[in-house]
DNA sequence: GCCCTTTTTCCTGCTT
DNA sequence: TAAGCAGGAAAAAGGG
């Protein structure tokens, strides 16, 4: 007798879910989720972001957890099915070493740590308003009182304008923009054109998207293209290759922003003020990950601590978080790497010779340094 | 509205 | 050969 292979229930169960009509969102579905064209529009794939997880049918936990396989690459036919039929509030109710237990070491503090995470978003979802507004006002306060200074740099929106969650949470699950950030109104046509002007574009060096099940983090669906920065089609420029093909390529410099007249959310706040504090810059994104070793997930280490020297480990996840955080989706490791070499001049950072992927903060670089930051690390 | 800064994108050539 | 690096050029976007 062979225990059941849960790949291929995995595989039954997506294709009942998706192809015979049943709706992606469970009957279940709590009161209360946001109904934006987003919201649908991203429905499609990886449902399990707008519902909690105590809300989970056992077919929504198989699928959570086969979508988890395959962004660790763990083989799948190694669990037993029997382990896998449980439902959401079950699922809840297991701790970390109970989730190992059945999963082993290497899949199961991956679920946990990934059902937490679903578990916090959704309650901070179910927050009304004036809820978040405390919520945000205390976490300020919080953060304020702590006698850390790069956290002092991190302000908690108050359900107007940018509801800032960047520094939130940016290791495997960067984008909150499910829960918080203002809806855009576009719908999926938009979202294929973007994603159809970046495959349609090739060059040698770059070939736009790139499928992310490739990286380390797991989250930012592969479909996800931000709307607003869809490039407008009179954008694009045919030429020819040497093959005589005609090819769309897309102009130098940056796409021009689609406006967001539509965008209505309780998010949205008043204008933005002008001389608002900018985002945090490429340089302080990218200490701020060194200094954070926990949020880190082995995506950037510290060759030299004391002389500020350290290693991308893996440089296109870190570009799609960089990318991520600008609403940028097409962000790559190459782009980045440009803006990151835009600093040498500035002597926010020095090259380091001869050694790929690795920078050195410069004399105008600043809150690295264990003697700043008052921690050792 | 202009200027400046900071990216972002594209590109070519070079190095590892 | 692929990936990464270097740097010029052009453009967008925000702040002053």
């Amino acid at each position: 007798m062979s225990s059941p292979c849960l790949s291929s229930v995995l595989t039954h169960a997506n294709l009942t879910m998706y192809q015979t009509g049943i709706p992606d969102v469970p009957p279940q579905q709590p009161t209360g989720l946001p109904s934006s064209p987003s919201f649908s529009s991203n429905i499609n794939s990886q449902w399990y972001r707008q519902i909690s997880p105590h809300f989970w049918t056992p077919d929504n936990v198989l699928e959570w957890i086969s979508d988890q396989a395959e962004i660790t690459k763990f083989d799948a036919s190694t669990l037993s099915l029997a382990y896998c039929a449980m439902d959401g509030p079950a699922l809840c109710q297991m701790n970390r070493e109970q989730m190992i237990g059945i999963f082993g070491p290497e899949l199961g503090p991956h679920l946990h740590h990934n059902l937490q995470e679903h578990k916090t978003k959704h309650e901070l979802q179910s927050l009304t308003v004036p809820e978040l507004n405390e919520t945000c006002q205390l976490l300020d306060n919080f953060l304020d009182n702590l006698n850390f200074p790069l956290l002092s740099t991190i302000r908690i929106g108050h359900a107007e304008g940018d509801v800032s969650k960047r520094e939130f949470d940016y290791n495997n699950d960067y984008d909150l923009s499910l829960t918080m950030e203002p809806m855009t109104p576009l719908g999926d046509t938009e979202y294929l054109s973007d994603n159809q002007s970046d495959s349609e574009y090739s060059s040698s060096s770059n070939s736009g998207m790139f499928s992310f099940s490739s990286l380390s983090s797991p989250e930012s669906g592969s479909g996800e293209s931000d709307p607003e920065f869809s490039y407008p089609l009179i954008s694009k420029a045919h030429i020819k290759t040497e093959k005589g093909e005609c090819r769309l390529k897309r102009p130098r410099g940056r796409p021009p922003k689609v406006s967001r007249e539509h965008g209505s959310s309780i998010y949205d706040g008043p204008k933005k003020n002008k001389h608002a504090p900018r985002g945090t810059h490429l340089w302080e994104f990218i200490r701020d990950i060194l200094i954070h070793p926990e949020r880190n997930q082995g995506l950037m280490k510290w060759e030299d601590r004391r002389e500020g020297v350290f290693k991308f480990l893996k440089s296109e996840a870190v570009a799609q978080m960089w990318g991520q955080k600008k609403k940028n989706s097409s962000m790559t490791y190459e782009k980045l790497s440009r803006a990151m070499r835009y600093y040498y001049k500035r002597e926010i950072l020095e090259r380091v010779d001869g050694r790929r992927l690795v920078y050195k903060f410069g004399k105008n670089s600043s809150g690295w340094k264990i003697e700043e930051i008052g921690m050792g690390m």
